[in-house]
DNA sequence: CTGGATCCACACAGATACTG
DNA sequence: CAGTATCTGTGTGGATCCAG
């Protein structure tokens, strides 16, 4: 946003200013997961037109919320990269994904589901606690993992072997993603699949305030 | 946003596609310190052209986040007030307003502050603890108040005559609301003044994590 | 193939005037 | 007070094209 103010004096104003015009907080969600290069996002972010998106990853670079890199040779890749300013926006992020959860509904025709997406999912729902467990949730052609080590979590698209529990869901995602099915009822729908117990996908609902009651076997 | 999709299943996307057009979260966060007329509303936003505000209201009501409501007689002043799923977006704007307090920098002609940007900024830096104090905030004509009970905060605007400190601000207020200057430092450069002690003055700093470095005199 | 730039059509925002 | 009407301009969407 160049010259377009708001005219208040407000912190919510500024950074509506920096961050509010559409897509920019969805290029700046997928950087939340990992650096990417203009490609990696197109295809993250497949109905954005292409100036759109190379505009704001102008503009971002400018409000020195994003940076932009050469990789070195042979590569030459050009990346894209939150700046530490940038990745403060995490908590925005994650804030606006707890509270628009609620309203997914059906997978509209159309509507794809990234691994972006299920990362700042269980991020997003994520809740600290004395576990140690290791996760793989997979969700059609998307994979992600989960590694929980008591404060800390850390979740990232790709595999994960060795995990504890592996994961498959089925669509519709969103009642088991926003509560409102737990996980022996899910596991029980068929909604998930899993090689772990019940008791393991318990708990794995309760880390990530998945359904109402996180039912032990 | 009726048609607008993004076209990703992803609670970050349909947030934005909710709230995420141009000045709705600004309405959003002035309702979210109390339930406000149309004339309110466009007081708080003096640069929302009217049928804009006429039309996201429309929209938020439409989507359950904000109703609209005819007082009884004699008043009969037309309310909009938010639903409780309007009042959950408070996380999403106290996040926004604690990044972008981060980039306020001076006061730009054109723009003015007002008690809701004042109230927000209070909670959105409020620290619990176990103070028990009363506040008065002004800065210029614009007057909030705060009650700190040990956990709870209650700001809203308007006076609090019996307040144990009240605080008077001047521009620029940045450097007292991000943090770049502590309680004391403000007093002595004159940027605030106070009826109440510099030990009072640091005490209110620390809980809204006003200054660096709290000092005590 | 990556990393964009260019062009056009149109919906939405901005500004202002007007009305029940 | 609480909007609607109208006009204009810019930002967005969509498609295509182009250079390294």
């Amino acid at each position: 946003m160049t010259t377009k103010t708001y005219g208040q004096y407000c912190g919510v104003a500024r950074a509506l200013e920096l961050v509010g015009e559409r897509w920019a907080l969805l290029i700046i969600r997928d950087l939340l997961v990992a650096p990417k290069r203009y490609t990696d996002l197109r295809a993250g972010l497949p109905k954005i037109p292409t100036n759109v998106l190379a505009t704001r990853l102008k503009e971002l670079e400018q409000a020195g919320i994003v940076t932009r890199r050469v990789q070195p040779r042979p590569s030459g890749a050009i990346v894209y990269e939150l700046t530490p300013y940038g990745a403060d926006l995490d908590q925005v992020v994650l804030a606006l994904g707890r509270w628009g959860a609620r309203s997914l509904g059906e997978l509209r025709p159309g509507e794809i589901a990234t691994a972006e997406t299920l990362v700042m999912a269980l991020r997003s729902t994520f809740e600290p606690g004395d576990v140690k467990a290791t996760y793989e949730l997979r969700f059609g052609e998307v994979v992600v993992h989960a590694i929980v080590d008591g404060e800390s979590l850390e979740s990232a698209p790709g595999p994960l072997p060795a995990a504890d529990l592996a994961i498959e869901a089925y669509a519709p995602l969103s009642p088991l993603l926003n509560g409102e099915l737990d996980a022996k009822a899910a596991l029980e729908a068929g909604i998930v699949s899993t090689n772990g117990s019940v008791a393991a996908l318990a708990r794995f609902a309760k880390l990530f305030r998945i359904g109402p009651t996180p039912a032990a076997d």
